[in-house]
RNA sequence: GGGCUUGUGGUGUAGAGGCCUAACAUGCCUCCCUGUCACGGAGGAGAUCGCCGGUUCGAAUCCGGUCAAGCCCGCCA
């Protein structure tokens, strides 16, 4: 007599065996009792006869989720009574012995059911979410996803760190995880946002190839795509290495390997391009573009700037321009439906939505009068628009009307349900601006991340025009989805200074913010670089989910809270005392 | 912080001023059943329709507020 899992009872016909896990559902036929046992494997049918005596009485008080071992001989079933639906359809255990090792309460949600549960529910009750197929399937791509990496990182030399939890506060980014210290009362640990200050200190401990999946910490509001306080990300960083196309094509089969051989969908383009960011923000509206469909965005400005149209012209005059993206049989839309875009529109802060479709080769609508025959033809050519299509139009600041067409351009291609989900397009967004003009304060701003090193070095940054500075930064994106973002460091204390001096910021200053790294760079820091993969939801895309809570065993809902742990929680007084922590 | 959507037996849904003393499916309980496989059959229990207030002769249904959830914006690498 041997232990075997559900599934591998399919070769021990003849053998007795002994199988455990949970009664998925009984079936009593009075004088016969067919009980469906489920482990991770899947499910195995036990056959009771009433000959069994104790046996066949304790099967008939059987319900669902007992956790039973039975024993029994595997007998192959006659033909005519073989299910061909499941793995182990074709055998079925007589079962001699039968052990309760626990009883289970009707439980809150069905397990064995194929009704969609109320995520609170399924959140509130995971264990039991959790015995579902599907959900041991996802646990199972999640391991299998984690080995690979693990694989791919030691075949190239990477060690794996572990860095600290117990970190400090951060000053840039997301909102800190605080953790108040009982032996310096007054004083904060933070939990880590990312790894990064550590995994450069690496570098310049002489560790020249570092990787973790490590978890990291944001007290950020969540999203569909972004869970909430905790996530994973594949972290690594090299030294000696000065062009972030290192790093980029060190990395990039790994994630082509997970599309074809773990995923198995379709890449779509052998060669994952590299876009500037400033052209991914002119052709897509988005530094994040979904290049599975077009619908790019086209310069419609010098066509168009002496049109008739006041609110094109005016917008160009102001230095706008005005662009249009193309929608593909988009006539068949309702006014209501296109109502509906326009509010879109709108609520990204466009003023309208104004629109032709394609009809005997030319473009027209309502706002058709206002244009000469030859700026229709011309609208209608650059657009390559055929009779079906709708023309959408945006006019204003450019940034204004990327971000409008850019929204619009999502939204169209859910309407037409343009994203194939059997296909995965990649792409790396490159260039990203040093610096950012920032509106809202009228200076110039750090665009993404200080540390990263602006391409050129220190000669790059005396320039006149400081925002044609561009960093080697670099994000993958997949499926419209960032699934990754890194950079050449800044290894070199001169550039930093100069890097915030440009932004009024003095030695001083950097030392005090950032004293710890600096201190470091002094002693002789190799140039490195590194990236940061989004292992959640990298893995969410993979597996064609699209809420990011569906790949992770214990996610946190939408306002921060574990419905099963019910945390956070409330702290004794004596607790908080010992830490030096004031109630509210 | 803001916007949109949703909230009805354990679970998933229907009902959209009076057909509601709230329906259906599933689950649960009792009984019957020796080849089912989401077994079947008969019977039964289980819901103050998220909560508070209002309109009305009459509210699950309309209105106001409130709470909760999901999605989005803000925020976030």
């Amino acid at each position: 007599m041997e232990r075997t899992l559900n599934k591998d009872a399919v070769a021990c016909i003849g053998k007795t065996i002994t199988v455990k896990g949970w009664v998925n559902s009984r079936r009593d036929h009075g004088g016969l009792i067919f009980i469906d046992i489920r482990d991770h494997t899947g499910i195995l049918q036990l056959t009771i006869q009433p000959e069994s005596g104790e046996t066949f009485k304790l099967a008939e008080g059987l319900r669902d989720e007992f956790v039973i071992a039975a024993t029994g001989e595997v007998k192959e079933r006659a033909d005519d009574l073989k299910n061909k639906n499941i793995e182990t359809g074709g055998i079925e255990l007589f079962v001699k012995e039968l052990i309760i090792l626990n009883k289970s309460e009707t439980p809150p949600i069905q397990v064995n059911s194929q009704q969609t549960i109320n995520e609170e529910s399924r959140l509130k009750y995971r264990y039991l979410d959790l015995r579902r197929p599907k959900m041991q399937q996802m646990l199972r791509h999640r391991a299998e996803m984690y080995r690979r990496m693990h694989a791919y990182m030691d075949e190239r030399d990477f060690i794996e760190v572990t860095t600290p939890i117990l970190a400090n506060s951060s000053p840039e980014g997301a909102r800190d995880f605080l953790i108040p210290s009982r032996m310096h009362p007054g004083k904060f640990y933070a939990l880590p946002q990312a790894p990064q200050q550590f995994k450069q200190l690496l570098m310049v401990g002489g560790v020249p190839r570092y990787y973790q999946i490590a978890p990291v910490f944001r007290d950020e509001d969540p999203r569909a795509d972004r869970l909430y306080g905790e996530f994973y990300q594949l972290d690594i960083e090299m030294s000696f290495v000065e062009d972030g196309e290192e790093v980029r094509t060190l990395m990039e089969p790994l994630i082509e390997n997970l599309v074809t051989d773990f995923a198995h969908k379709k890449l779509l383009f052998e060669k994952t391009p590299r876009i500037p960011f400033e052209e991914a923000m002119d052709t897509y509206g988005s530094d994040k573009p979904d290049l599975r469909y077009g619908m790019k965005l086209v310069d419609l400005s010098a066509s168009l700037k002496d049109c008739g149209f006041g609110v094109f012209t005016n917008a160009i005059k102001e230095g706008g321009v005005v662009k249009a993206i193309r929608v593909e049989n988009g006539d068949s839309l309702s006014r209501s439906q296109i109502d509906n875009f326009t509010e879109k529109a709108k609520r990204e802060g466009a003023g309208g939505m104004p629109y032709m479709t394609v009809e005997n080769g030319v473009a027209t609508s309502s706002i058709a009068k206002f244009f000469k025959e030859d700026e229709l033809k011309d609208i209608t050519a650059k657009m390559e628009a055929k009779d079906g299509d709708l023309i959408v139009f945006g006019s204003d600041k450019r940034a204004v009307v990327n971000k409008v067409l850019g929204a619009l351009r999502i939204q169209f291609a859910n309407h037409f349900e343009l994203r194939d989900p059997n296909v995965i397009a990649l792409c790396w967004i490159v260039d990203f601006p040093f610096y950012e003009w920032d509106e809202k304060n009228k200076k110039i701003d750090f665009g993404h991340n200080p540390f990263s090193m602006p391409k050129g070095g220190l000669d790059a940054l005396n320039v006149e025009d400081k925002l044609s500075i561009y960093a080697d930064q670099y994000d993958m994106v997949m499926n419209g989805y960032e699934i990754c973002s890194g950079g050449v460091r800044n290894h070199n204390p001169d550039v930093l200074y100069e890097v915030f001096n440009i932004l009024g910021f003095d030695k001083a200053y950097v030392e005090e913010k950032f004293g710890g790294m600096l201190n470091a760079f002094k002693f002789g820091a190799p140039p490195h670089a590194g990236c940061a993969f989004g292992v959640d939801r990298m893995l969410m895309e993979l597996v064609g989910e699209d809420n990011i809570r569906e790949v992770v065993a214990f996610p946190k809902n939408g306002s921060g809270m574990d419905l099963m742990m019910n945390s956070p929680t409330s702290i004794e007084d004596a607790q908080l005392k010992e830490l030096g922590v004031k109630k509210i």
